[in-house]
DNA sequence: GTCTATAATGAGATAGAC
DNA sequence: GTCTATCTCATTATAGAC
């Protein structure tokens, strides 16, 4: 560990405790500028405002407007793909071999790891969400999709057609893309769901579960193997 | 006609048609402008370029850019409205009294209008399907929202509660937002699903209903009345 | 590392000629 | 109605003091 550290001493010093506490602030100021109105609407103003530093340090710690915004998405990407993997592996451990694996599960451990932890009182990762779905349709940002966000999404499209494999790749895409959709108007349109049904409070990842389920096994073939 | 026309005079002069069809070319330009990156992303500048008309004349037919933006959100809802609210009444006519609709003529009568638009060669309504999507989930435009998008929405809810009469309205509710998301993925995210399947073109109206039906179903009451 | 001041750019809106 | 020129303001990024 030591060493390593002398290692980087060559390039830069480390860093003080106050200067992690400001980069960690900028951060979270961001996701949660950005998240309000896109990348657009949000300043490098407002984020300083935020995440009470000044302008300059902003530009300082998170270099331009479109570096900040990309590390503010790898920054979660990463530690959801890794608990989404991990879910994943889970289930085909517990399932037996020659059985295969059924659609709520694979559902489960895709959608559950998000849902978990914007339930788990996480005000930044429902920041956050809002964040996947503006990266996930807008053209723009498609280069960080790929690279975030469609690797895991390739893997559950595989084990989801082993569970259906007399259904076309492009159907089962098609239901993957549905289930992510609803999971994020979850999280982003709970107060959607109160207005529309006279201020009760709704949604949750059961509910969530068994809707994308039925639905998968309704569009994928009818009878599950 | 003419009355009418001296009646209008009063106020203005009747609309060349040089003007109109300027005025049509800005709102479409503004539609796809906007529909691009956002409102924020796009400028009014891009809009005149994109409509192949001076800036200036942007301002003159539009107002300020909140109002050209209300105004392309506001042109096709309505007509979007007419239609649904019409699809409606036909899968209401053809039910045989005391048996009540079911769920996939209710979701074919809300999302066929769309996607019928969207598939007869309506880029136009592609682009907007982007715009509903923003300002379905951004709260700036919650006033829009409620406006253009809410009356037609609750009565669907309504209509879809008859069909699950023992369910919760905010469980009704989150089934429409799941419905919606889906379907706004189905118009803005094909070229997703395309890349997750190795290029294959895929989803379809047919395809989205059947998975949202069976989704409604599941979430809603198992049994269907 | 932290913060201030400023340079350079591009935005929306509008006044006024045609 | 159409188009040009311009006003005013807010933005990003950075140079340089501490």
């Amino acid at each position: 560990m030591s060493i390593e550290e002398d290692k980087q001493k060559q390039r830069q010093r480390a860093p003080s405790q106050r200067a992690l506490e400001s980069r960690a602030r900028i951060l979270d100021a961001a996701e949660r500028v950005f998240a309000r109105g896109g990348f657009d609407a949000a300043t490098m103003r407002d984020i300083a405002a935020e995440a009470g530093v000044p302008v300059g340090l902003v530009s300082h710690h998170g270099g331009t407007k479109e570096a900040l915004f990309a590390e503010v998405v790898a920054r979660r990407a990463d530690e959801l793909s890794t608990a989404r993997l991990q879910a994943l592996a889970e289930v085909q451990a517990a399932t037996e071999p020659g059985a295969g694996a059924d659609a709520a599960a694979l559902l489960r451990a895709f959608i559950g790891p998000y849902v978990a932890r914007a339930e788990a009182g996480g005000a930044q990762w429902l920041a956050y969400a809002r964040l996947v779905a503006m990266v996930s349709s807008d053209p723009r940002w498609q280069g960080l999709a790929q690279q975030h966000f469609d690797p895991t999404a390739r893997r559950f499209v595989v084990e989801l057609g082993r569970v259906y494999p007399q259904a076309e790749p492009a159907a089962v895409a098609e239901c993957y893309v549905y289930a992510i959709s609803a999971m994020l108007a979850l999280l982003t349109s709970r107060w959607r769901i109160a207005a529309l049904s006279g201020g009760q409070e709704g949604g949750d990842l059961e509910g969530l579960i068994a809707f994308c389920a039925a639905g998968v096994a309704a569009r994928l073939g009818g009878v599950q193997r």
